[in-house]
DNA sequence: GTCTATAGAGAGATAGAC
DNA sequence: GTCTATCTCTCTATAGAC
């Protein structure tokens, strides 16, 4: 490998450091202590705390966008299965490493301009990739923007709530793990209920 | 009024530093600055900036969910129209604060230890309030909490992934804003859709 | 590569004059 | 109530010995 044993200890304590605290509370010293390595050992290898930080948020920009990104742009998937295999990939995916997505959303809305330039994304025009155009052709009355943001919603908001729902005791989200993993046959069905929506009814 | 000029002036100095930067990035600094007052005053009325910190959290903690709690235990109401109601009044509400879910969830989960006793809420028994007890009759075959976090994935994970989505130059969330409010009547029709899914199917 | 020691900047908080 | 000045601590980062 071409990274040291040190780097690499250095590297999965600064995962773990930032993913904690976010990058204001994070300190170079919790990395240090995490990884039981010597405080400048840290800015030797990564030369500054905005640098590490760079280089752990473009792996995990990589992880919550690039394992979604690639089923939605094959043209040989019907969108039915496109559903199915997003739903249940990103909901294993993310509960692997349940804070992904409130940490990425949460860190990029505090420093915008630190990471605009970390997007692999930012080229891909939405409006010609094979889930879009397989939604328009069954409602062109939406804007795709609601598929968008029912199915991802219906997907991510649990982790990003979790935390706070398990600890104000409702009785409903004990075991709120659990019940997101139940969702991963659910979400493609309530989709398809949502794409069938008369919107122009009441 | 009880508060003086100047406390209010810091409050609100206060409520927007910590909105942007978040608890550990914000300083008293920044408050003293943006209020127009000199530092010490800061520590004058709020003595430290953990204390006046979670007086803003309280405060937003009573946005987020004191606009929604009353109408969820309205027995009085149908569940068709505590969802028309709720959507409405919550995206409404939340669109002046835009900010607001993801500064509670993030937050809370940096330090749940600091604010756990920060809940009125805590006490509620959610399998008792007339929302829940509502879906249970329609759906007892369905986890309530699916039913919870569908309905507030649809409505308030838009709000929380509104900043990195619109700068993604994607071309389908651009006017993210507008798109948001056309979802308060659409996302009643959703959830209804929802409601009568059978996820037995397959 | 790894350590000790420290520079230099910035933070939260307070003492004390007015 | 409001100011100036400052204490004390902690932080990032680096210089320099080994």
């Amino acid at each position: 490998m071409t990274e040291t044993a040190t780097e690499e200890k250095i590297k999965e304590a600064a995962r773990i450091v930032f993913m904690e605290k976010g990058y204001a509370a994070a300190g170079m010293r919790d990395i240090a202590t995490k990884a039981g390595v010597n405080l400048s050992l840290v800015n030797y290898y990564f030369r500054s705390k905005k640098n590490i930080f760079q280089i752990i948020m473009l792996e995990k920009m990589h992880i919550i966008f690039g394992n979604i990104i690639p089923y939605m742009v094959d043209e040989n998937t019907t969108l039915e299965e496109k559903l199915n295999h997003i739903a249940t990939v990103y909901i294993d995916t993310i509960s692997e490493d349940p804070n992904l997505p409130m940490f990425v959303f949460s860190e990029f809305q505090k420093n915008p301009e630190d990471f605009s330039f970390l997007f692999p994304i930012k080229k891909i025009n939405f409006n010609e990739i094979s889930i879009i155009k397989q939604f328009k052709t069954i409602r062109p009355d939406i804007n795709p923007a609601h598929f968008m943001l029912n199915f991802l919603g219906l997907t991510i908001f649990p982790f990003i709530a979790a935390h706070l729902f398990s600890k104000m005791n409702t009785g409903i989200f004990d075991n709120i793990q659990t019940v997101i993993k139940e969702r991963k046959s659910f979400i493609p069905l309530w989709m398809k209920s949502i794409l069938e929506t008369n919107l122009t009814a009441k």
